[in-house]
DNA sequence: CGCAGCCTTGACCATTATCAACGCTGGTGG
DNA sequence: CCACCAGCGTTGATAATGGTCAAGGCTGCG
């Protein structure tokens, strides 16, 4: 248990240190602005979970009783249509909670896109604990605040972006919010498969691919890996992702 | 002033009165759960204003100086592309707040569609007053959870819908949040353009046109009058909005 | 070495956008 | 009072963006 409690408090802690204005995941999270005895009460009642890839934090529909803060790893946050397309709504990183909100069941479902380590609340205790600290809650509103923000360039993006600038949008955005990366916002690691990020963008996996390929042959980016895109001209993949780069247009 | 400070109170102790678990405009609002208390407190730094329709309430880009709450009529908010495409990322109603949020500049636009009412706090005041009254953080932080949660609904419509699909789920969803229109919630009524709902719903204005065409002559639908739409099957609309109805695919 | 899973590329297709014309309605001014 | 005009909505023809289907390549693991 010493263990865990560190653990959340060191990640929860280097998160704070970031400069936490633009890390926006898309679920529900608190990521800075937690003070020292904030982080001891939360972690008085964390309890630890080690998740493999693919393994389920939440299902949607399902009795909401936990909530949990990631440690390390990435997790996908999505909604289904009952014919099965997916929607994913955010992912979330190290430091980000999840399964907050009121309801008694869960909007949305939550899974592991690779090893992943998180701490879990029991939903009542956490509450309990958020009611008598107003700070935590002022923390809770803040990060609400952010994500609404996030959501809504999303709903911006999902709704008027052609699939280039939706391609360019993301490269650009994710090493904001994916705490291992913040070293240098030019390299973007991806955690996710094109099937992930398609599914993230209301895209298919072959037009991701497609749009990466055709930003490759302009000169754009590269790939340093297949997981690990170099972004060579910033400025321009700025102006693609917000439909000025009319130059680039034809492959 | 009197007249402001009970218009105020009315609206929001209406909205409370309603079973407010699903009433959620896309922007930050508090509808319900506000103490008899709270609202005195708001209601004493509350300053008013008339606005016709097309009037601005906040300009993407703009210093953040001022929260509205919406007393009646009907706002939208939305976010710009440089080159003017638009995204309404939702609908405001009597009863919603708008203008919340952390940052110093408001991150969208919200103009009034109809002849609108709303009080309006400075600010400071606004955010003095939520920190002095925990229950009043609590409400804030319970209505952003349900906005949060309609903007990931949205998302998936955005994301992964089509266009018949959107337009069943549009006229489904309104009447939970508009509070003119819960009598009967069959009855929708438009108070915006079509050109709105298609930049709300990621369409165009002919595909809306098209699409509701396209239900009345399937009989699932029919017109009152041009912003006011009868649904004459519901359970086969709901299908139709998740996807499930094959039947009425082909016109 | 071979297989499985993921990614890429290509050919073709469909949904929805674009462009264009026309109709309805409500307001204004002759 | 009527005619005209502007704004909004509908409908149709055509085009394009992105989806679907299919084949093949790469990579990592057993």
């Amino acid at each position: 248990m010493l263990e865990v409690r560190s653990q959340l408090s060191t990640c929860a802690k280097r998160r704070a240190a970031n400069a936490c204005t633009t890390c926006g995941a898309r679920a529900f999270s608190v990521c800075g602005s937690l003070s020292p005895e904030d982080l001891e009460g939360l972690d008085a009642i964390a309890d630890r979970a080690q998740m493999t890839t693919g393994e389920t934090l939440m299902r949607q529909g399902d009795a909401a009783g936990h909530v949990f803060n990631i440690t390390s790893g990435s997790v996908r946050v999505f909604k289904l249509l009952p014919d099965g397309r997916r929607q994913i709504t955010g992912f979330l990183f190290a430091g980000d909670f999840v399964g907050l909100g009121s309801g008694d069941t869960h909007a949305f479902s939550a899974e592991a896109i690779e090893p992943t380590t998180v701490c879990r609340f029991r939903k009542a205790e956490y509450w309990a604990l958020i009611r008598q600290r107003p700070s935590l809650e002022a923390a809770l509103l803040d990060r609400a605040t952010h994500e609404l923000a996030a959501a809504q360039d999303q709903m911006l993006l999902l709704g008027r972006k052609t699939a280039r600038e939706r391609v360019a949008s993301f490269l650009l955005d994710l090493p904001d919010r994916d705490p291992i990366r913040t070293v240098d916002s030019n390299e973007v690691r991806l955690s996710m498969t094109r099937a992930e990020i398609a599914d993230y963008l209301g895209l298919t996996i072959e037009t991701i691919s497609r749009e990466l390929t055709k930003m490759k042959t302009a000169g754009i980016i590269h790939m340093v890996s297949l997981n690990e895109i170099r972004i060579d001209q910033p400025e321009r993949l700025r102006a693609v992702a917000d439909g000025l780069d009319h130059a680039a247009e034809r492959r």
